[in-house]
DNA sequence: TTGTAGGCGTTATCAA
DNA sequence: TTGATAACGCCTACAA
């Protein structure tokens, strides 16, 4: 069947041993059998059994990755982004990449974290999408298991992230929706559990105040980070006798099922109403008219969180283990316009 | 650190191999042993190592798929949704799934199915995206190795998969177009290379005859799949002396970006241009206007696809080893209007 | 510089 | 009904 390391030690009449130290790069080998060795070894199509080497050496050489999917039709461009760049750094680390999907909270989620850990499945975890008080932390920190976040958590526990300081972002934002006249800045947030909704929200409301607007809590809506959601929100809040001039929403896919619903009504976008949102993905260049948005470096981002969780497992220091890195304000049509 | 089974064993006095029969549920073992054995198991978050059952059963409960990354910025909603439906049935089914990135027919590509099989890190893969000769078929089919796909190659190995008469979809298409007055039909398709633009491009030339319309070589342009891909070939078509009034886009991202292009040379699509695409993901319903296209049952064909890899695993036979469906046509603004 | 041997945690075979 | 034992394929002290 396939071919083991004994075959190769037996078609070259050699240990077990030596063949083993010969392809790990050993300096006790001598030149001449490391050269036999390597040569055969791909001639024979050897390639080490993972299960073999995993149970010997103890660990997976593999990062787990659990997708918030939100239903079957699950199609939100950050996380194909955020995936390539996982996969591709975990590639290029010769690891591999175990996916799984979950509702956040549900009990699907506990049991895919749960084996990962116990089963010993993966080195180390990447998590997304934090929640306020995230049971997933206070649960791989109970069990000592490396991980890295997109995001942080409000607890007491320490552990490397990336973020996006969303809050200067979302100010920044309603600052310049305030330079163009708009003065009914609604917006359309995500439930309070998730981090992002709350830093987000705060951005928002930190606009306002700078801009001397007053918040009108009739200009709040909850979507659920999806296209639908910010659809449905976006009706009802152009519903409204006094509906207002601009919407934000928490991500890109919010703002352009708000898009739709402002279409709907018969509003044009970019000149009777402002939209924008967050994120930055192709989708948000590609929409009519352009979409504002607040641009994250996704890829990049899950390429570093790769790279600092494999220090972690490995036990190396970090020497920057809270990075905190600034959006881009992508001004399009979709704002660029003067109101009234 | 981690319990094994050989901790759960001692604790109960037992014998591992008592513990690991109860806990299999081989029918040898007494009522009450096996009640206490998981008790304590579960009392004690015993879960068993993966490495090592995968060693000692030779598979690896693990299922492979390889995403066709076209860059950095990979979000094409397709593969988010046959990724959601690949990682549910597989969790359903206790398996793993897991993913590397790669683009087409590159050494990386090569790279990663050769571990995997080689190192018998899965015990299946999922192919998608076929080519017509697919070095993939050759070489999985040559290895012995079990696979499903989502399309065909034309190539004399059998293998199950499934596919969507897209032909057939893209003639129904074209003769929408043709009733509603279109005659100049412009077609922005992928590389030849792809099974899927093979199929597509004759379900164009067929419907084109069957409306009886001469075939116009000026109003075909490739694209690569993606947005910018349908962009920027729609802006060569839009910029034609005798521009096309409707424009088919290989798939939806192709249309989307079509959409755009017609847009910034200030046409109306749904009133002086139609668009369409194919796979009727959730963006497309979100465009403006939204977006007709031929609908495909992504989730549905990844979740099927997993089943029938499992079967073929197991060397259970397969009913239905070539399921071909249909593609729902669903006319939306962006096509709904006579032309003229 | 090379080889011997033990064990990682399971499961399967065979015996008790 | 239960238990001892031998692998699965690899890595690594330690011995030669």
């Amino acid at each position: 069947m396939t071919v083991t390391i004994r075959d190769v030690a037996k078609r070259l009449r050699l240990s077990i041993t030596t063949v083993s130290r010969a392809l790990d790069g050993y300096a006790d080998v001598a030149p001449r059998t490391r050269a036999r060795v390597t040569r055969t070894a791909r001639a024979m199509g050897y390639v080490p059994s993972r299960a073999a080497r995993q149970l010997r050496r103890q660990r997976a050489d593999a990062i787990g990755y659990v997708l918030p999917a939100s239903g079957p039709h699950f199609t939100d461009p950050f996380f194909s982004e955020f995936i390539a760049g996982l996969g591709d750094t975990a590639t290029a680390h010769n690891l591999d990449l175990l996916i799984s999907i979950a509702p956040p909270d549900s009990a699907a989620e506990q049991r895919i974290y749960a084996r990962w850990v116990q089963a010993r499945q993966v080195d180390g975890i990447v998590l997304s999408r934090m929640r306020l008080r995230d049971w997933r932390v206070k649960y791989l920190a109970e069990n000592n298991f490396p991980f890295v976040a997109h995001g942080h958590a409000r607890m007491r526990v320490d552990f490397p992230y990336i973020e996006l300081d969303s809050q200067t972002g979302f100010a920044q934002l309603v600052r310049h929706l305030g330079a163009r006249g708009h003065r009914r800045i609604a917006y359309i947030g995500a439930p309070a559990k998730f981090t992002l909704q709350v830093e987000r929200w705060a951005g928002y409301r930190q606009g306002l105040a700078e801009v001397g607007i007053k918040f009108d809590p009739a200009l709040v809506a909850e979507g659920d980070l999806t296209r639908t959601g910010g659809y449905l929100a976006a009706q009802r809040l152009l519903a409204l006798r006094q509906r207002p001039s601009a919407i934000i929403g928490v991500n890109d896919l919010t703002a352009i099922g708000a898009m739709r619903a402002a279409r709907e009504v018969g509003l044009v976008v970019g000149r009777d109403l402002a939209i924008a949102g967050y994120d930055g993905t192709d989708e948000a260049e590609h929409t009519d008219p352009p979409l504002t948005t607040l641009k994250q470096p996704i890829y990049d981002t899950a390429q570093r969180l790769v790279e600092m969780l494999l220090k972690h497992v490995a036990g190396e220091p970090l020497n920057e283990s809270h990075i905190i890195w600034q959006p881009a304000l992508i001004i399009r049509a979709s704002t660029d316009f003067d109101f009234k």
